[in-house]
DNA sequence: GTAAGTCGTGTTTTT
DNA sequence: CACGACTTAC
């Protein structure tokens, strides 16, 4: 086959040996993804089975885009046989297949965040425990880190460091926390995220014959950004690839970014020590990026101490420089990036065209968004926001889907919440604790809408594996009155919902047409096995409009645009405050690397001198990273106040000012020591004296007023060792 | 038992 | 600001 010519030395050498271990460390934009489908392709040219071959990545989409590209290669007859998806499906997947084994059923119920949640806190409620002191989120993160690092509740109990750390965190009892968890858990035939991960390690590591059987059947083993493992799937991975060692690797460690998830990056960096005949392939040739692009990123990544050392280089043209652009306030910031996001879309003749597809704005943290959102909606710029709560993490979609599981695995406890409570129907908190003690049948014959309810459930079950999915799933949400009492509310965020449950049958339905053309019939066992893995932010786009997209850099690892803009590159943003270590601070210029090499030809970078946050101004520096990449790469400028009102330094009324006070200003009360909201309208003059909430105090300069958003600005004199100007702001008169 | 009002807290998040 | 958890009033 002639693919292999598609390749550069480095890649096809990779692709080509599979004798043994092997670790390819793929620069960003080398062409990691190639690497891995012609791997494969490579695999079944020369003898392996598709069922031999075992692919695991991180998401959903990444395994669904290799698979396709596979499917291309070999066509689909073959590539169907593959064993390719996440570690967690992969791990779901054998569990369901051997979970009698281990005391579950192969219906288990598979917990996201928010059923961990909730499980959580009634076992700290019966443990009368605090949640001041034990913070769900907390204590959650201490058991996952646990899990990742295959410490048993026993062993916790054990460990004097983590009973003395417990105990300066207040917090004594996690040990018993953890061992109910844990029990509750099982009891409800149920597994969080790194159960899946924990159970089918220890189910391998006890049952000798079921380990060999795997073994055999996955005579290779690859594995997608492997710098984001964690410690069990690297045992994992570790026990599935022998004995024959027929395992590779794949990752970047410059882009490893999941540590605050338990990815341990020794794993990566420890390949070579683990697996001493390892072959190491290094892909440095990007084929993403401008020459300046990636020099800025290398000279950026430098500044990290442990990697593993490489140099990614570019043959591409030199390209713009990195445009660094300083604003006053965030909003500016906003105001500014649409501003040249508008400009590269629709350019002077003889320059070069850019779709809003091409372009995309990346930002440490997603509350940054609503300022550009802001921005975007004035001007008509259509626009996409990745992330946040996706589809199936959405209340209404998780009360709908709470029926399907609980009529699968009526143990499933926080189902069973969930159901009882949406819609209301005369069962509470009460009721709901007695019949977690005392069981169904004890409440039922004495409590009327108890015993509705369970027939109501009884009823379901008969259906489950009779009717297909969709109308199973349809008859559910309408008997059981789901479906009426959303249509009954008309607020618009209600309409909203309903839209969400009408989008979940819909997506039901298709599951179920897609099987029958397979010639299968889909149950809801079915859709509900597929779809609790599918955190997957959906994809499908309503229409072909072109549109910016906007998301965390987090999120736009493993994409590329043409233009790229990072915002926020302040101190204690990005980094992040809680960021301070130097490890985290190292994993922090890792992110930004990331950011940067998103980009393919030009890279804008930029910071606001002040942003809102929580409520409140706060006045910024920029980020030290800045400093970092190499200065013959990035050109600086400052940006005026954008928003409409002149230049700072001219205090004369911007004609476009309203000669009238704006709307709601007459509400406002200004007495000393009040706290004001700037936003609804200004009780301040020129030459006030105030104090910030944050800041201290300065003199009113000048009060601007917008009347298009209602937004005030107020510029002060020094406070500290700036000049304040504040948009919307919290302001006492003194 | 439910619906409206106050309080407090606040990264990133592939599964 | 903006959301979720808790408290208060029906």
């Amino acid at each position: 086959m002639n693919y292999l010519d598609e390749l550069n030395e480095a890649q096809r050498a990779a692709v080509e040996y599979m004798d043994g271990p092997s670790l390819v460390i793929a620069g960003a934009g080398s062409g990691k993804t190639r690497v891995l489908t012609y791997k494969i392709a490579y695999l079944l040219e020369h003898g392996a089975k598709a069922s031999e071959i075992l692919a695991l990545t991180f998401t959903n989409k990444a395994a669904r885009e290799m698979k396709s590209r596979v499917e291309h290669i070999v066509g689909p007859d073959t590539a169907k046989y593959l064993m390719m998806g996440t570690f967690h499906s992969i791990a779901a997947r054998i569990l369901r297949r051997e979970a009698d084994q281990i005391g579950f059923t192969s219906d288990f119920s598979i917990y996201d965040t928010a059923d961990m949640h909730s499980l959580l806190r009634l076992v700290l409620k019966e443990r009368g425990l605090d949640e001041k002191s034990y913070k769900p989120a907390v204590v959650l993160g201490i058991i996952s880190d646990c899990k990742s690092k295959l410490i048993t509740p026993l062993q916790y109990a054990q460990d004097n460091d983590f009973a003395k750390r417990d105990k300066m965190a207040k917090m004594p009892f996690m040990p018993d926390v953890y061992s109910d968890y844990q029990k509750r858990l099982r009891s409800a035939n149920a597994m969080d995220f790194d159960d899946l991960l924990t159970n089918l390690y220890y189910f391998l590591r006890d049952h000798h014959e079921k380990r060999r059987e795997y073994q055999q059947r996955f005579q290779y083993v690859l594995v997608d950004e492997y710098q984001d493992t964690n410690y069990v799937q690297f045992l994992l991975v570790k026990m599935l690839a022998e004995p024959q060692n027929k395992i590779c690797v794949v990752g970047d460690d410059a882009q490893s970014i999941y540590s605050f998830r338990g990815a341990d990056i020794r794993n990566i960096l420890g390949f070579q020590r683990q697996y001493e005949d390892a072959k190491l392939f290094k892909l440095e040739r990007n084929y993403r990026s401008t020459r300046t692009i990636v020099g800025a990123a290398n000279s950026l990544i430098h500044h990290n101490g442990d990697q593993i050392y490489k140099e990614i280089y570019s043959e591409k043209e030199q390209g713009e420089p990195i445009l660094l652009t300083s604003y006053p306030t965030d909003r500016d910031e906003a105001e500014g990036v649409v501003r040249e996001v508008r400009r590269l879309n629709r350019p002077l003749p003889g320059q070069k065209s850019y779709s809003l597809n091409q372009m995309a704005v990346l930002y440490r943290t997603n509350s940054q968004s609503r300022t550009f959102e802001n921005e975007l909606r004035k001007y008509g710029v259509p626009y996409r926001i990745y992330g946040g709560t996706s589809f199936y993490q959405r209340k209404e979609v998780k009360d709908a889907i709470a029926y399907f599981r609980l009529v699968i695995n009526n143990r499933d406890w926080e189902a069973m919440a969930r159901c009882i409570s949406v819609p209301a129907r005369g069962i509470g908190d009460v009721t709901i604790r007695k019949i977690r003690e005392e069981g169904f049948d004890a409440i039922a014959h004495r409590n009327k809408p108890v015993l509705h309810f369970v027939e109501m459930i009884r009823g379901f079950e008969e259906m489950a594996y009779t009717v297909d999915a969709y109308t199973f799933a349809e008859r559910v949400l309408r008997e059981s009155g789901l479906l009426m009492a959303m249509d009954a509310d008309k607020s618009p965020e209600g309409v909203d919902r309903k839209q969400n449950v009408d989008e979940l049958l819909a997506g039901i339905h298709e599951f179920v047409e897609l099987r029958r053309e397979v010639g299968e019939e889909a149950h809801i066992s079915d859709f509900l096995s597929e779809v609790s893995l599918l955190t997957d932010q959906d994809e499908k786009q309503k229409d072909d409009t072109a549109r910016l997209t906007l998301m965390t850099v987090h999120a736009a690892k493993g994409l590329e645009f043409p233009i790229v803009f990072v915002v926020g590159m302040e101190a204690d943003l990005f980094p992040s405050s809680y960021s301070k270590g130097p490890r985290e601070l190292e994993e922090e210029r890792r992110l930004f690397y990331v950011a940067i090499t998103r980009a393919m030809e030009r890279c804008f970078l930029s910071y606001a001198g002040q942003r809102f946050r929580n409520g409140n101004v706060n006045l910024t520096n920029p980020s030290p990273f800045l400093q970092d990449i190499d200065a013959q790469f990035i050109h600086r400028e400052m940006a005026n106040h954008t928003s409409g009102f002149g230049p700072m330094s001219t205090f004369a009324p911007h004609p476009m000012a309203p000669k009238t006070p704006t709307a709601g200003m007459s509400k406002l009360h200004s007495g000393a020591g009040e706290t004001v909201h700037a936003l609804k309208g200004t009780g301040f003059r020129n030459g006030d004296r105030v104090r910030h909430k944050v800041f201290g105090e300065g003199n009113v300069i000048r009060v601007y007023e917008q009347s298009d958003n209602e937004k005030i600005d107020i510029l002060f004199d020094s406070v500290g060792q700036k000049t304040l100007l504040l948009t919307y702001a919290k302001l006492e008169k003194i």
